[in-house]
This record gives C-alpha cells, structure tokens and sequence, in this order.
DNA sequence: ATGCTAATGGGAATGGATTCCCAATGTCAA
DNA sequence: TTGACATTGGGAATCCATTCCCATTAGCAT
C-alpha cells in the first residue's frame, strides 16, 4: 500500500465513523457511500494490508468471522460485547481481576479474552 | 439415532475418556482406536444428534472450529482454558464477578464468556 | 502533463469445515 | 433367525470466507 487511494481513505473514514470493530462486509456497506465501485476484494485486500502495517487488529469473537479495530483503541486492554440482535461488536473497558486465580495448577496463562453477549442500547426493546 | 452402535459407542466413549471439550478431528482419532473403519461423516452426524438431544454442547472459541463436551459438564458455568502449543481445549471453574461493571449504559447482558489462552501443564515447557 | 506501475474490481478459484448421497452393513423387534 | 430399515463410510458436493487473476484505472514523482 504505497498509494492513498480514494477505497483506502474510505475504508479509513469506515473505523473513524464508526468507533466499533467491523466486519468486512460491514466495512464494505459503509465505505460503498463514499466510493460506489467499491469491491470486496479491494476491502479483504485493503484490511490485510492496514493489519500487517499494524494500523488494524482482528478480532477474534467465538463462532464468528473476524472482526477489525484500529490498533490504537485495542492498545489498551479491553473486551467485547456482542449484540445478539444486530450482531455489531462494541468495545467495553474494564477487566475483572483474579483469572489467575481459575488456573489449573501447573497451567501458564500469557492472555485472555472476556466476550459478554446480550443486547446493545439500541436493540434493548427489539424482538 | 433409535439404534446403539458401535460406533456411537465409541464416540461417547471418547467424551467420558478425554474428559475435556474435542473438536471432531480429535474425537475421530480417538474413537477410530475402538472402531477402525470410523468415517468422519458418522462423526459429524453423530455429534449433530447428540446435540440436538442435549447431551454434548458446542464450545466456541475466537477463531477456532467448534469443540464439544458432555452438557453435564457444560451444566455447571465454567470457562475454558486453550493452549496455544497443543492446541487443546481444557474446562477451567470459577468465574470473576464484576462483568456487568463492564456494560456500557443501557446494554443488557445476557451470557458471556471467557478464554484463557497460554500453555498446559504438558507444554509448560515445550518450544 | 506524462508515464510508470501500484491499486482496483469482480468473477473465478481456493481452502477448510461440514454435509450430502447411496450402496452396503448392522441393529434389534418380533 | 429374520427382515425392516436405521446407520455407516467415503468420496463428492456444498458452504462461506477469503484470495487470486488480470485487464483496466488512477496515484504521484518528475
């Protein structure tokens, strides 16, 4: 990625807007306002690029195709709620303590990761 | 499934013996020791049966396939533990209170999740 | 403005997990 | 023991996410 292309600065705007980790296919529904052309390659190539820059960072939710976050947001530590309504990913801070507490004796725990599931203020009413 | 067969058999067996969460791979390796000619397919088919009545449920990890455990287990709230050197998944119990101190304002939890990721006490030390 | 070449788009191809298909096999009620 | 039919095995087929291919487009250094 040598060159700042109209689909990069978009994809860009993308994880500006939108705070939150975002899915390629929701990457590409938002940055298709800016550059209708849009292709889905041009998002999947675009994302792996900005992650081996490190500007980007996959996030990984069970059962569910990655998601990406600026590196910036994921440099502090931080977890994530799932919506099961509209199934967008939120970033949640905060960390409970005493996960070494749960280890089997013998066990070397070097991360963790917390996903709460539920719904999000907007779909708190929704079916 | 109406019949017991041996293969299903060995299936279950694998469950009792492994006494942690498998992925289908890993339970074809196991039960094939009890019934050679085990094909994957009856071991997928059965682990959607098995499912489907409840007996074993399905554990999610961040961008793992699926492994299952006996819903017994599953029964009592735990965690799971995943090591990155040999790639198996183990049961841990406990859990840290304090999630809903986490949720954003107006967000409701429903369930959540935690994995521990590092290394078991087998490859404690392996490269 | 020009040219080199990086980047694009979209349809085809890939890869891994899972399911399907169906002739052969094995279970179990009678 | 027998027969109805549930179950099996394994190769083909499917599914979904992601990557590849390549002719066309468009940054950007000069």
């Amino acid at each position: 990625m040598e060159r700042m292309t109209r689909q990069r600065r978009a994809i860009e705007e993308a994880f500006a807007q939108a705070a939150r980790p975002l899915s390629p296919a929701e990457i590409l529904t938002i940055a298709v306002r800016a550059v209708p052309a849009l292709g889905l390659s041009t998002v999947y190539r675009t994302l792996r690029a900005m992650e081996d820059a490190g500007v980007i960072v996959a996030v990984q939710l069970p059962g569910e195709p990655p998601r990406y976050e600026r590196a910036g947001v994921a440099g502090a530590h931080h977890h994530h709620f799932h919506c099961r309504a509209c199934d967008k990913v939120f970033d949640v801070r905060g960390c409970p303590g005493g996960l070494q507490r749960m280890l089997p004796r013998g066990f070397v725990l070097e991360d963790h990761s917390i996903v709460l599931e539920g719904r999000c203020a907007d779909c708190r009413h929704a079916v």
